[in-house]
DNA sequence: AAGCCGGGGAA
DNA sequence: TTCCCAGGCTT
């Protein structure tokens, strides 16, 4: 029935082709009354919790989210205690979550909450899609999840399930090709269910219509409305458009400890990772000759150096080599930029990025060695 | 419309 | 390796 929806996704579909979607959200919803993953923000779905989950998930695994959905509404409960935490208490909460600007937008949000919606998060989608942070999807889920509003949430799962259902050719990236997939999951909610309908689609599209040439078929509720599948098309669905390559960077990261602490400068408060701390670092790769004549500038006499096993962390745009090497210091003089720091403070304070995780993962011990002899060798 | 913004798990 | 994830903001 919705073999006919045009191919390339580029216009709105008809009104019969509208009517064939309509009858696959019954289905949907049964499949999902046994299906439904059980998770917090859906076991207590107050408003608070689930934007909290929602911006979480922006670009996020759910396993991945999890432990930090728990420790985030533990430590801050509500409206009012978001808005008055600290920047560093954020981001120590979000540390190695990713998109650090997703936390600083929560707080922002929280903010206007409490300044203009008398602390509690607005029920209408045009009031939600204003405050930062949430853009049309987040409007939707949450309007529709913890209000019960009929407006659809619309993600990468859903985009990839309805391409399927319709066979949509486009590419998923046009916004033309989006408005057309948004405009079909709008006929196909049902508006009394509207928060389940579109859990529902998101379940279905992250359990069964999986991305790739992995889509599970023979467990969908509504094969025989798919043309996707009745074309034998769902693995190649959706169209998308392929990304540019990474680009290579080096790096030569400096882990300084003396006196029990390690030397962190704070990141720009634009850009890459930014307002996180991190391990001094240079652009290239230095040589130990090349790092202590540095140190030397900086005013640090390096009691002994040692080369560090070398690292990677990959980014989305951008891939970091990294050479390291473990500097130890008689003294933690001042160094410009920079503070010293101790494990109980990076542990409150410091939000690092998941970036240096090969060098933060030893640095206990190292700082232990420098707590009983000030001079090392 | 395109670029930027993290990190990790799965294939 | 590549893909993609309960996306949004800026230019």
């Amino acid at each position: 029935m919705n073999d006919t929806v045009a191919a390339t996704c580029s216009g709105m579909p008809e009104a019969g082709q509208l009517e064939g979607l309509r009858q696959l959200a019954e289905p949907i919803l049964a499949w999902y009354e046994h299906n439904a993953r059980v998770l917090p923000w859906r076991e207590q779905p107050d408003p608070y919790r689930v934007w909290i989950s929602e911006i979480m998930l922006q670009q996020t695994r759910i396993e991945a989210a999890l432990p930090y959905f728990y420790r985030f509404v533990k430590a801050l409960p509500d409206i009012p205690a978001l808005a008055k935490a600290e920047e560093a208490t954020l981001l120590k909460l979000w540390e190695g979550l990713g998109y650090y600007n997703r936390v600083r937008n929560l707080q922002k949000a929280a903010r206007i909450i409490v300044e203009r919606h008398g602390g509690r998060l607005p029920s209408s989608y045009q009031h939600l899609l204003k405050l930062p942070g949430i853009g049309e999807y987040t409007a939707g889920a949450i309007a529709s999840i913890a209000y019960h509003i009929p407006v659809p949430a619309v993600d990468g799962n859903v985009l990839r399930v309805l391409a399927r259902l319709l066979a949509c050719q486009g590419d998923i990236a046009q916004p033309r090709v989006r408005k057309t997939l948004r405009a079909a999951a709008q006929a196909m909610l049902p508006r009394e269910r509207a928060g389940d309908f579109n859990q529902a689609m998101m379940d279905l599209g992250s359990l069964v219509c999986l991305p790739g040439a992995a889509p599970r078929c023979e467990l969908c509720p509504v094969t025989t409305g798919c043309a996707g599948c009745r074309q034998g098309v769902a693995d190649k669905l959706p169209v998308k458009s392929p990304q540019k390559p990474r680009a290579m960077q080096q790096k030569t990261v400096l882990v300084l400890a003396a006196q029990g602490k390690t030397l962190l400068r704070r990141r720009p408060a634009e850009g890459l990772l930014a307002g996180l701390w991190e391990f001094p670092n240079l652009d290239g790769w230095l040589t130990e000759e090349d790092v202590a004549a540095l140190l030397a500038g900086w005013g640090i006499r390096p009691a002994s150096m040692q080369g560090l096993a070398d690292a990677r962390h990959i980014f989305t745009h951008m891939e970091w080599h990294m050479r390291g090497y473990l500097v130890y210091a008689a003294e933690a003089l001042p160094v410009a930029n920079c503070v010293w720091v101790d494990g109980e403070a990076m542990r409150r304070a410091y939000a690092l990025p998941s970036a240096y995780a090969a060098f933060t993962r030893h640095l206990p011990r190292w700082l232990a060695e420098t707590k009983n002899n000030l001079e090392i060798h």
